[in-house]
DNA sequence: TTGACACATGTCGATTCCGGCATATATTGG
DNA sequence: CCAATATATGCCGGAATCGACATGTGTCAA
């Protein structure tokens, strides 16, 4: 007897649908770097880049899900653009590490400082 | 006969191994958030946030692979620091999209003047 | 109205990814 | 040498992800 009592694999944070997620894939990047020059519809998006037509919707929606991308209907055709303001995220999150590195650089000034301190004293 | 030839799943782009990726993984965010403070032994990291060990070597090793992250041997433990200098990819690219935030400028003004005006409202 | 076009969505198989557990490796102390 | 500590790594199962196909949905044109 003694079943093994596996406890296994348990569910993971989720949150699949970030910022910062859906930049993570290549193609998804690929899809936002071709509606840099402005609104395009998927066919164009899908003659841009070498994708299949149901890849490059499917990414659209991720990338529309998180804010990144805004869609608008003309005709039997759909316009997606750009929402960079959605980036922010991601913006605010590199100034933490940028603002980090500053202040430890300031540390090592103040440091330095010191040092050049104690060296006139012991001059 | 005419067998049915199926094609099937391909192979996908792999580059499991880029900033981007990396990035994209809420723990592994976690993981360089308290390494934001200075440099930190494993352990350390552990005590910290609410993850197992071998969970944050994991991660760890992910981003070290990346560059995201430096480690010094210092007697039995090993001690990560930042490489902040590595995120310059995502900077570049966001960078990009600065470009067409600014060109888009006038409208995000806009939507800053109704909130004004909405506030103006309100009070 | 019917067919063509543009796009979205569902399904499936394969692969990747992640976390839990167990274990290996290296360093220190007794 | 041996035990304890600190960390890395291997293995496993489950779940998420991705792309290829097939199909559904809405819109225009004749």
């Amino acid at each position: 007897m003694s079943i093994p009592a596996y406890i296994g694999a348990v569910a993971r944070s989720s949150t699949t649908s970030d910022v910062f997620n859906a930049i993570g894939d290549a193609h998804r990047r690929e899809v936002l770097d071709a509606l840099i020059s402005g609104e395009k519809a998927v066919g164009a998006i899908v003659d841009d880049l070498s994708m299949s037509q149901p890849q490059v919707s499917k990414h659209l929606r991720v990338l529309r899900e998180v804010g990144l991308v805004r869609c608008r209907k003309e005709g039997r055709r759909r316009l997606y653009r750009l929402e960079p303001a959605h980036l922010e995220p991601l913006h605010e999150w590199l100034a933490n590490y940028e603002r980090a590195l500053n202040d430890r650089l300031d540390r090592v000034d103040g440091y330095l400082k010191e040092l050049q301190r104690h060296q006139g004293e012991l001059q």
